[in-house]
DNA sequence: CCACTGACGAGTG
DNA sequence: GCACTCGCCAGTG
């Protein structure tokens, strides 16, 4: 496990905000979690968590409304649309979501 | 300190 | 819409 002497409690906990239902781009977790160009570093923070992380990881996107691919274990992508899919988000034919409807607002 | 890598974003052709 | 480039921040060797 990474030093992270930074704030990845922020962006856990931006991520925990978001409702079920509903998603948010990387660069909007970032931005809420005080990074506003630290996509990357939340897209880092995210994949060190694991299944047993209390953080819905599964709602944060990138900015095409995309599954983003990680390094490997491409079956963990459809875990996560599944678990989306479950909440009641839709993908379209082009396997992404649309963003005009299920983006998170960050009420 | 430098170089490389990585769940990204925005801009350009 | 696709491919490429640059910029962003953090982690690791």
């Amino acid at each position: 496990m990474p030093a992270a002497t930074f704030s990845y409690a922020q962006i856990y906990r931006c991520v925990s905000r978001i409702p079920p239902g509903r998603v948010a781009t990387y660069g909007q977790v970032a931005k809420l979690a005080g990074i506003p160009n630290g996509a990357r570093s939340v897209g880092y923070a995210l994949s060190a968590l694991d299944d047993g992380s209390l953080v819905p990881w599964h709602r944060v996107v990138n900015a095409a409304g995309e599954i983003s691919p990680r390094s490997s274990s491409d079956a963990m992508e459809n875990t996560q649309r599944i678990r989306l899919e479950r909440e009641g988000v839709v993908f379209d034919a082009h396997g992404r979501i649309p963003l005009a409807m299920f983006r998170w607002n960050g009420e």
